[in-house]
DNA sequence: AACAGTACTAACCTTTTTGTAAGTATGGAA
DNA sequence: TTCCATACTTACAAAAAGGTTAGTACTGTT
């Protein structure tokens, strides 16, 4: 019997790639919308409540510069613009999922009382 | 025809629910090298380069809080004592794999060096 | 001339996360 | 009696992440 390949937990390892792309606290909330459909800035502030103009900006500007998220400038007044996920960020979609069914998973096996969280 | 389930990203959607339990920097990388085999303390601590002993306690107490790890004390001395994935921790291996996964898509679609931030 | 709509930008601050360095407890071996 | 191994614990500091508030630029509309 073979024992499984045991990758190395270094700087460059896939988890740690990984954390380091879709890793924090919006990246994956926006990756999430803009998968349904491309999104202005606007819509996506509505979508994902409670963040700020700053994260929200902030955050798309660091998923651009990964290449997980393509901006489209209509160059119209008033402004105009467009988010969309690339064709590489559509590889986080099966992650979202995997996260999606352990959520569900978790939740039904963990009495949720049982934690004492108060996330709101 | 059927628009899909848009699942509302609040405090409790799956997507934050699982960023809580495994988020951060390290509870990644113990959970897979636990996935491997049960562990001790200081062998983890040499298996994951660079965290502290500070960090690797915290955040198996956290993960045990969690349930998704176990601790085994062997009550012995000098202090003998294991971790192990619990079976609802296993519920992990899948997304970990997609993490993986989407890591060498990742790496083999980006060079590594280039930037098309409109930003920048 | 003031205002509306959109997509930002910037300064500043608070909170959370992570890191460093040292110390504790135990019982047996030297 | 001192030291060793192991699994922690504590106080403190630094760094990273996230949040708040206000402001800019651009034109067309009132």
């Amino acid at each position: 019997m073979e024992s499984p390949v045991q990758i190395e937990v270094t700087a460059r390892c896939p988890i740690r790639t990984t954390l380091e792309l879709i890793g924090g606290k919006w990246k994956l909330l926006i990756i999430y919308q803009l998968a349904q459909q491309p999104l202005r800035f606007s819509a996506l502030k509505k979508l994902i409540p409670n963040i700020s103009e700053k994260m929200l900006i902030q955050e798309l500007k660091v998923l651009i510069d990964s290449q997980l998220v393509e901006r489209v400038n209509f160059g119209e007044v008033p402004p105009k613009v467009e988010y969309n996920l690339s064709e590489i960020g559509r590889f986080t979609l099966p992650l979202i999922a995997e996260m999606q069914k352990f959520a569900q998973h978790y939740t039904s096996k963990i009495d949720p009382h049982s934690s004492t969280n108060p996330y709101e």
